[in-house]
DNA sequence: CTACTTTGCTTACGGTGTAAGCTTACGGCG
DNA sequence: CGCCGTAAGCTTACACCGTAAGCAAAGTAG
């Protein structure tokens, strides 16, 4: 966790700051993966970063801000630029495919998307691609929202179920490959049969 | 919480229960839908029903086990008798409108399904009737699995977004009637996209 | 140097889940 | 009746949590 080498504050005077917003979110996000979303107190967190639990107050005020900050930061890093020659269904499948990989990248994190719904701005950002596609297609912004939304509530729904374990499971819980497999499946079918009825209602 | 008039154990001897199961989870439930998840503390719950926090133990192990109790209690709740001359993708709508009619009826323990996965026996059970219709179709069980879940994945992720807030809003947070009709439409259009989806692939 | 500002640290408090062992209330049996 | 086994509930105690309040340190500006 090396910090910037320049990392003089824009402010006038006062001690430079030896942590970043960004340092900690990563960190967090980082001891969530490895040892999950219980393992992620405040004193660990600050343990990893060589700090006193109290100093991470600076930077977030709460442990519920550093878990919307890690959610914020998913967000960013779900983020995927879209081919401009597709249309707004291919967009939208997409745009489900590049969530999903993101979820699954971060299992025990997912819970927390349930938890700590996504700041408005950042999933209009996140969703801004494919909302473009629905206008270039002529349709309403209400349309794209519901549709958009319908996928991407679809997508978390169906990652919880992926990766959700009665609480007190083993640690890491590795996913077989034929359970990941049957996943899937599932998950590609059930974004077609989305996609296919809102084509359906919209028409292409 | 009246204890019911006959609470003989059916064991031989031993000191007359006064706490069930069913009431500590009845108990538990409503704490959370009055004052939210984190109210509930294994102390609090203790208090609600007149018996100390360690009483509790005697009867569920520990506090996700409360938690995990709730969850099938609303699967319980949830369980729908299906008319039986609908189709099978009447019955799919029947069933995601009315899993998701039990879920706004409990709005601060709908993270609860998120964290805490449903009983895969609980969830077949309460899925059942649906299945049987896509059985008589003469769908196959896989295709009705994905179908039923993928609905059920739908409304969870959707009543997730309805009831979510960052936490640490004002307590009950009280639903606006627009907010409410926004959401029954969004929901009403995933819903039918779905499952037109799933019937243009499966025939009707 | 002194004054100021910002960061990080120390200490402390109330609340949590729950492990360990004790007490209480019953039914059964001598 | 007295005693005993047994199951339910209670008391106490502990480690850990988030975080409020005030202090120490490390820079810049004058």
């Amino acid at each position: 966790m090396a910090t910037t080498p320049e990392r003089r504050r824009a402010g006038r005077g006062g001690r430079p700051p030896q942590l970043t917003r960004e340092d900690i979110v990563a960190t967090a996000l980082r001891v969530i993966d490895t040892d999950g979303l219980d393992a992620l107190t405040m004193r660990r967190l600050g343990a990893e970063l060589g700090v006193a639990a109290m100093s991470l107050y600076r930077h977030l005020a709460n442990r519920d801000a550093v878990l919307a900050a890690v959610v914020d930061h998913l967000a960013a890093e779900a983020f995927t630029e879209l081919d401009p020659g597709d249309s707004w269904s291919e967009a939208l499948t997409r745009f489900g495919a590049a969530y999903r990989r993101t979820l699954l990248a971060h299992p025990r994190a997912v819970p927390l998307l349930a938890t700590h719904p996504m700041d408005i701005d950042v999933g209009l950002r996140l969703m801004g691609g494919v909302l473009d596609r629905f206008a270039a297609a002529g349709l309403s912004r209400t349309d794209a929202l519901t549709a958009v939304q319908s996928v991407a509530v679809f997508v978390l729904g169906h990652a919880l179920a992926q990766v959700g374990a009665p609480p007190g499971s083993p640690a890491a819980r590795p996913e077989t490959a034929e359970a990941a497999d049957y996943y899937q499946s599932w998950f590609v079918a059930g974004l077609t049969a989305m996609v296919a009825g809102f084509a359906a209602r919209f028409g292409r």
